[in-house]
DNA sequence: CACTTATCTTTACACTGACAAGATCGCAAT
DNA sequence: ATTGCGATCTTGTCAGTGTAAAGATAAGTG
């Protein structure tokens, strides 16, 4: 993959984004530059430019898997939840751990002065992550999920307990990431994600139950 | 304050401050340089140097000074609140509108790898905000305050109500600023807000109640 | 085979942060 | 008063960056 014999290599533009992903990893998205990944995929400084245009173009490419890659570790958790409760835990979870697994990849994703939000790709890879969340809630409040293709957030009150639960889950993913929890303790922290899940998931179901009678 | 006289400036540091300030309003942090700054205070492109060190410095200090100004917005938002639950609402409301009024300073105080976590007056300045918060869910609870000098988190069940109330307005703040939260109208974002913190007041005043049966 | 187009390289330019060395000034000690 | 010292600011330089333009090479198409 590093010895390229061809002019044309082939694949250069699943190689630059293996290179962007490595680079967010290695460096931060402050080491981040094109010529960096085209030093990485062994092509000249100018090579990324056919592909992705300028630097922006190529974040947003990679936000944007980075979004699919979110949406796939929601999915996973939630397959194996055997209550309301856990499940919301489940995702919750999955969350956080992904922004700890990938901090400059949840750092770049919620850049938009970054990227280009014009972009199908990450508006749909972004879409599709935000659907797991809120079937997740539909589940709590117990109605019918939606599929990606049907979304249409239907009452105001539906809207309000996805954001409530979106809000605090990406809150303290953001927060820990950024290191002003520091009141917690890190083994604290976790503990702390499962009571507060728990406590939210049993006023999302409580007040759900309210209206419904 | 433009026309310097003498070689000398006089008051350097805090002209190179205002004009950081100014330059993360007009041109965002992306567009921050120092040397823009310097040109903007009439200096030459290395006098940060000497009052700053370098941009970490510089935008360490403009951090600082962003948390102070939060900080104030915040005590002035819970001076004139007639219950618990309105407290509780108008500072998530001061929270939320400071990230509006202020987004580039907002994404820069939680910017961790872009700032010196070591900085004194940052750390103070950050813990003076975070007290404020702290305090504000303490009477919730129904407990005396703290000042910042005696911060001491005392119980593990006080801090994961503190952090869940900052999760929720951070998160909302956050993902509203990022241009996350598109399926709720412009005119329903304060709406939603001011009845999330309504709900989560009563959550955590019910509880407290609870506990100390 | 000729021609076109996509892909990659080379070259160039303006800009940046950081460093080093020099210029100027304020000020304290003598 | 003068001398010297240290703080402050300037000038010059360097490597590194994103972007653009123009050239080189290959792949595909008639």
């Amino acid at each position: 993959m590093s010895s390229r014999k061809s002019y044309h290599h082939g694949d250069l533009r699943q190689e630059l984004l293996n290179a962007g992903d490595q680079v967010l990893m290695d460096l931060g998205f402050r080491g981040f530059t094109l010529r960096e990944c085209a030093r990485r995929a062994g092509v000249s400084h100018a090579a990324p430019k056919h592909h992705f245009g300028d630097a922006r173009g190529f974040l947003t490419e990679l936000a944007g898997l980075a979004f699919e890659r979110l949406h796939d570790r929601l999915e996973a958790a939630m397959n194996h939840a055997g209550s309301l409760e856990a499940e919301f835990q489940a995702i919750s979870l999955a969350y956080v751990r992904f922004a700890q697994e990938f901090p400059e990849h949840f750092r770049l994703m919620f850049r938009c002065d970054l990227l280009d939000t014009d972009s199908p790709t990450l508006a749909v890879a972004a879409h599709k992550t935000l659907t797991r969340l809120s079937n997740v809630i539909l589940r709590q409040r117990g109605e019918p999920e939606k599929t990606v293709e049907d979304y249409k957030p239907p009452t105001t009150a539906i809207i309000n307990d996805i954001v409530i639960g979106w809000c605090h889950v990406h809150g303290f993913a953001h927060l820990l990431l950024e290191r002003q929890l520091s009141m917690m303790a890190a083994g604290e922290q976790e503990k702390y994600l499962l009571e507060a899940s728990a406590r939210l998931s049993g006023m999302l179901r409580s007040e759900a139950h309210n209206k419904s009678s």
